[in-house]
DNA sequence: TTGAAAGCGCTAACAT
DNA sequence: ATGTTAGCGCTTTCAA
């Protein structure tokens, strides 16, 4: 390994002087800075980013914490990340929190351990508390997905109830008046969200959402085709189907068809997240467009930023909208 | 910041005895290993990682490169590593090479500055002596989803020749004896070798596969379609189309339905990597496993061996075999 | 403009 | 069983 040591004797300088080449001090003679790059390319020389590290306090080194990478929706936030990070001249790391609050911590301890100072979390399952705490202790901490008013400039979120009104305002401007909505049996965060603007919307409309037309499952493919099974058993009738999610509205379409519905003739669908599945079903989902790509490489920057305590942090929160994205599993109401 | 040197003070002791309890020495006796641990409890102690790693020259840290981790595969891909990793106890760095061989290289690099022993590498565009230079500098260095002869005992790879063999198996089995293919422009790696497992199956059946049945395109959806819609242009008749992988088949099963085909009563369509769209398009894709995810857990535990000098290495490649998973993609070939 | 030297937090000989 | 001490490779005063 060559060190900077190395660098020295062969430029004949102090290793002081390789060290104000390497950061660019305007305090090194032409020649000689000349030399001591040579030298360096020649040997191939790279700084150990731990001895850095452990005297610098500072690592370039950004972490990232999600529930689980091989879900699309956190590798597509994960690779926003990196793409933040890569730009920042940052290193990621990154640890999965399997949706637990213990490991969570974990997984946040070891990034710790590791001096970076610059964190993105994705925390559905600790509580306020917790994370409070954590903000007090970590200023680069930023919370993605996740809105708490007390740090609301380290919060990057979208506006779910404003994601779930457009598109249950779009599917009553097509003429639907029969709504079914499958969600998750998880309703903090999230999915309570986008039933609350469900429910504005209609109500808004003046149009009826029956307890019995909510049913609640995995917020998977799978709980997707039994919510509606459920729905379709207890003789629910509805020409539109809000899902929670995209991999939902997918089930559902499958158990749709399954039981002679065509989708979007008879039962228009519309999902959520607009996840690459959604353009492989068929008809393909109409959804709403979740950014979690930029939205990550946004709190990425945002987290650099406020990692650099002597910067005074803007006030403002950072709210971010889903769009509409028309595709083929929506219709006009069908005439009765 | 708590340091070594609080705990020792608090507890009374030097700091070569806390390093000792941290390391599970037994050289401490009972009593003052037990106030050491409780004073590293009370004070929330946790060593820095920067400082051990400079002194003991060992991270307990392992890189992954991958082309882009917003893509499922990858994605599956980081998790398995990140699995293998939490189970040993590593932490994990990330960077995406974009399929580059020049910011392969420099996220490599970037990994070996942080020390990082162990490093899981997926590599399409790197040519064989840059990476036979790399292995031979990097112990912990193993290749996931390549193969090369002369660091066969680093390499974790799929056997696609056999994949791609056993899917035409299937459908010759189905009595099918009008084959099309569509495949990735890039034939090197991957798509070559299935490819080859196709035409290797199909001659010893007997079977012809003239050259305008095999159309190349883009690996992606669009690209299924498109080469679906050239293949229906030019007049090809099938009953079976084997696609190089999930996407690819996925756009195709698009673009039949949009003839007036269906799948699979007149056209049956396998796919390749049986990633999540599998089960989300309709019908249902049947496809070749490609276990990524267990892989990557295996190619960690590997790397994190390998880099251990101390151990001889094995000399055996680690080869897996993908498996065909059944869903409603294929059926029988249609009576003439 | 350049160099000498202290020390970041830790591990691992070597002493005791 | 426990303490002392010498660095790991680097940044950063302070001096020259």
């Amino acid at each position: 390994m060559v060190t900077i040591k190395d660098v020295a004797k062969v430029a004949g300088v102090s290793i002081a002087t390789v060290s104000r080449v390497i950061h660019d001090g305007h305090q090194v003679g032409e020649a000689c800075r000349a030399r001591v790059k040579k030298v360096i390319a020649e040997l191939g020389y790279r700084p150990n980013s731990n001895a850095r590290a452990l005297v610098s306090k500072t690592t370039n080194t950004l972490g990232v914490v999600t529930p689980k990478l091989s879900m699309p929706f956190f590798g597509s936030l994960a690779s926003g990340v990196e793409k933040g990070a890569r730009e920042n001249n940052y290193k990621l790391l990154m640890s999965n929190s399997l949706y637990e609050t213990k490991s969570e911590q974990e997984a946040i301890d070891s990034l710790r351990d590791h001096n970076c100072q610059a964190i993105i979390l994705h925390s559905e399952y600790s509580d306020e508390k917790t994370l409070l705490k954590l903000a007090k202790e970590i200023p680069g901490l930023v919370l993605i997905n996740r809105y708490m008013p007390a740090i609301a400039n380290r919060c990057v979120w979208l506006d779910n109830v404003a994601g779930a009104r457009q598109a249950t305002d779009y599917l009553i401007n097509r003429g639907h008046k029969n709504f079914a909505v499958i969600t998750s049996i998880y309703q903090n965060g999230d999915p309570g969200f986008r039933l609350q603007g469900i429910r504005e919307s209609l109500k808004t409309a003046g149009l009826q959402l029956a307890e019995a037309a909510i049913e609640e499952s995995t917020a998977n493919m799978e709980g997707g085709e039994q919510a509606v099974q459920a729905l379709l058993n207890k003789g629910i009738k509805f020409t539109a189907l809000l899902a929670y999610n995209d991999l939902m509205a997918i089930g559902a379409i499958h158990a749709l068809f399954a039981a002679g519905l065509r989708v979007p003739e008879d039962v228009s669908v519309i999902g959520f997240d607009d996840l690459i599945v959604s353009r492989a079903c068929r008809p393909r989902l109409t959804t709403m467009h979740y950014p979690v790509e930029e939205m990550a490489s946004y709190a990425t920057k945002l987290a650099i930023q406020l990692s650099d305590t002597s910067i005074e942090p803007e006030s403002r929160t950072h709210l971010f909208i889903p769009q509409l994205v028309e595709r083929d599993s929506v219709a006009d109401a069908p005439h009765r």
